[in-house]
DNA sequence: GTAACCAATTTTGGCGCCAATTTCTATACC
DNA sequence: GGTATAGAAATTGGCGCCAAAATTGGTTAC
């Protein structure tokens, strides 16, 4: 029952695969307001999908907690409270930062070329690119740097973690001063990397996790759990 | 709103989270081996479910990668390898050793007396019971201990984890002297919270998790990815 | 005797339809 | 005038059927 392996293409459900993962994103990206109503209908014709990819998919992103099932009134984009939110990132500090050790350890030249790369690209984006560019960017230096880890479980669910809290663009970076903040520490860990000092990077992560905390606390609770 | 508001008792879809839960347990249980092809018929007859649950329940399954899918062949029971388990192991380490303080800070007199009854409980069943037996007051005494830390999501999170290792019952536990080891640092770990000693705690915590890595098979312990 | 090939059966997976439930709208009643 | 009620529209969700694909078993050729 067990072998056979077949020299066949792993195709891992394409389909409905990156129907998950393109809500995902615009989840994330906030194209969907948290506490919104996800209709069927407009799903299939936004995503142009048949209707169970649709439902197949939102089970999925129902699973992953990016969205909530009400039995028979459909799917609408979880808000998560304030509590879960620091929650989320308290299991993300443990995570990251006791990955830090072994993203310096494995990091080669190259990869802190790379990373200083995707660091820079971030700061050129302060200047000219959108909010959502800027998002991006993050997104691809924070996922160079977690790739360095040897640990891929402890990379998915950091990974699967990051997607969970509220890090839509707008809500992520208020002021142009949080921006900079955010560019500043990546060059530092590109640099604590660099050095070989993992205590640094540690350090460091912890600090850029805790600063999106402070974010939070600093606007102002509105909207209840959504709807209405 | 209209007329009066029924119970709307909070059903977070009774019916395949129902079947998720089973086939989850089935497959921890060694009911279906590992490799094992799940044809849905069976599994049909098995849960006596309709054949869209049973598809569901599989989806769902896969994403918590307990088991695999392979686009036309059908779903088969996730083997993990040897670096996976491993590095399960290592997050399990890292958040279980993380939630020792919160755990030891939040339980009551209660909980420990609660917590003592069921390692207690597993301690009786080295006589009597079965493997099965053992296995089930082993998650029941765990689940317990978890559910004494403050932070929610780092418990959903290591009970998930906590499927995917392999943790057959027959797996576990190799030898009587294994079980009876993992019986005292039960009591060991009651201990020590009843003493308030975070420190014990995460150590006895830390034993246990690496006392299941040598039963596997006489393994160098990788690197440590760095503390919590 | 072995290997390849073809037919038959089994199994998966997609699609559409319809029932159950909810939400919206208009009407009547207090 | 506001509220409850009944009917209509819209939405979700379940179920069965059928085609595509794979496995099995048997047969034939070498």
């Amino acid at each position: 029952m067990r072998g056979h392996l077949r020299p066949m293409s792993v195709k891992a459900d394409p389909v409905t695969g990156n129907l998950v993962d393109r809500m995902a994103r615009d989840i994330q990206a906030g194209v969907f307001a948290p506490g919104m109503w996800l209709k069927q209908i407009d799903l299939e014709t936004r995503y142009e999908a048949k209707r169970m990819e649709v439902r197949r998919a939102l089970d999925q992103l129902a699973l992953k907690r990016l969205v909530r099932h009400v039995p028979n009134r459909g799917y609408h984009v979880h808000t998560p409270d304030d509590r879960q939110a620091e929650e989320v990132r308290e299991v993300r500090l443990i995570l990251e930062t006791a990955a830090a050790s072994s993203v310096v350890a494995n990091a080669t030249a190259a990869d802190i070329a790379e990373l200083h790369a995707l660091a820079q690209h971030f700061a050129d984006l302060i200047l000219e690119g959108t909010l959502l560019d800027l998002y991006e960017a993050n997104i691809a230096f924070h996922a160079k740097l977690l790739a360095l880890g040897s640990n891929r479980e402890l990379i998915n669910i950091v990974w699967e973690l990051r997607g969970r809290g509220p890090s839509a663009p707008v809500t992520q970076w208020k002021t142009r001063a949080r921006i900079e903040q955010s560019n500043r520490e990546h060059f530092r860990m590109v640099e604590a990397i660099a050095a070989g000092d993992a205590g640094a990077l540690r350090r460091l992560t912890a600090d850029h996790i805790l600063q999106t905390a402070l974010q939070m606390e600093e606007r102002q609770p509105a909207q209840g759990d959504g709807g209405a």
